[in-house]
DNA sequence: GTCTATACGATGATAGAC
DNA sequence: GTCTATCATCGTATAGAC
């Protein structure tokens, strides 16, 4: 990857992704066009090939790459025993990553269908690990009596679409803290599953 | 094939409708051609003209088709007065709603970004007003000390989130019956905003 | 490493024949 | 009401100059 004294590639190269992953969450993949990516970076169209094989291969690197920062971010936490607590953790984690990356989340959850086969198994197996760490912390709570869960897989599903909603609305500076918007989240994500 | 002629209107329009919804769901908006739509219903890209002004009018219609639907089917449900009956039948109703239209769902979801300024303000206000039907709810439970609800438009927004997401993984036939599925559903969605 | 120039197919939309 | 033919534009991607 070393390229000669005078190069840029170290600097257009992530600038070219920085302006994609804008892009493609604002208007969408198929509606962006490489031009205008380049006019964005300031460089010609052409000059994009130098850093993608294609726009295919753009998309997919930007959602793998999302999906492995979530999998490692996830995988710092520290380590909780009792199942609510670590429900409580999970969901803090999931909605403080989510809100500060909401371009990369829309992309993530919103263009698999333009990803080719290959590209999308990839990224969907990633995916699923994610959704395996939530679903083994439901399934612990379930067996040591204190989540009453009638579908993990379900309940897997539908906490995670009601925490990752939180992009459609968060705005920074908004009415409500990062801290509150956390701690709401994850009250209702403990509620939702906690036997009663 | 042979040559076509004739008049068809009051079956192409529909047609064209189903197709277009259908296509955009799939592959989205951008990604659509009119061609492609054309091809779908039998007929040659400049006969669609006939039945829409242009791309953009075709996708705004199917939108606001489809929240109006959605506004009409909820506001002819039974009154109820206990809030817990009342969120119980909005969940119940927006998951069968929402099973049976993934379709529509999914774009009135996702293409928001793709219609012009004056379509989108329009497909907002009809989604605003299905929010506030939840809310209302949930303000409701609030005031007569069945809800423990910090935030009730938060709580509103996470709860559609949950609920909607059911269009991610349903499919007909699968492990679990619609009636389960809307069940779990319905408990999550209350026991999440209950007060414990 | 980036540029200009370009290949070449696809696009939304229109005009006029029937 | 639908067809064929067409327009101007834009799409991705490549070749070769500097």
């Amino acid at each position: 990857m070393a390229r000669k004294t005078g190069s840029h590639s170290e600097i257009t190269g992530p600038r070219i992704r920085a302006a994609a992953l804008r892009l493609f969450a604002r208007q969408g993949y198929a509606a962006v066009s490489m031009r205008q990516i380049a006019a964005e970076v300031g460089v010609q169209a052409g000059a994009l090939y130098l850093y993608t094989p294609d726009k295919q291969s753009l998309l997919a690197d930007l959602m793998v790459t999302h999906m492995k920062d979530l999998l490692a971010a996830h995988a710092s936490l520290p380590a909780l025993s009792d199942p609510a607590a670590r429900l409580d953790q999970f969901a803090r984690f999931h909605i403080r990553h989510h809100i500060d990356r909401p371009d990369a989340v829309f992309i993530a959850y919103m263009e698999l269908r333009n990803l080719e086969p290959a590209n999308f198994a990839a990224v969907e197996a990633l995916r699923r690990r994610y959704e395996d760490a939530l679903e083994s912390i439901l399934r612990d709570g379930r067996d040591a009596g204190q989540f009453a869960v009638p579908d993990t897989k379900l309940a897997t599903l539908a906490l995670i679409a009601m925490l990752t909603g939180v992009t459609n609305w968060y705005r920074e500076g908004g009415r409500l803290s990062r801290a509150e918007v956390e701690s709401i989240y994850a009250d209702m994500a403990l509620n939702a599953v906690r036997r009663v």
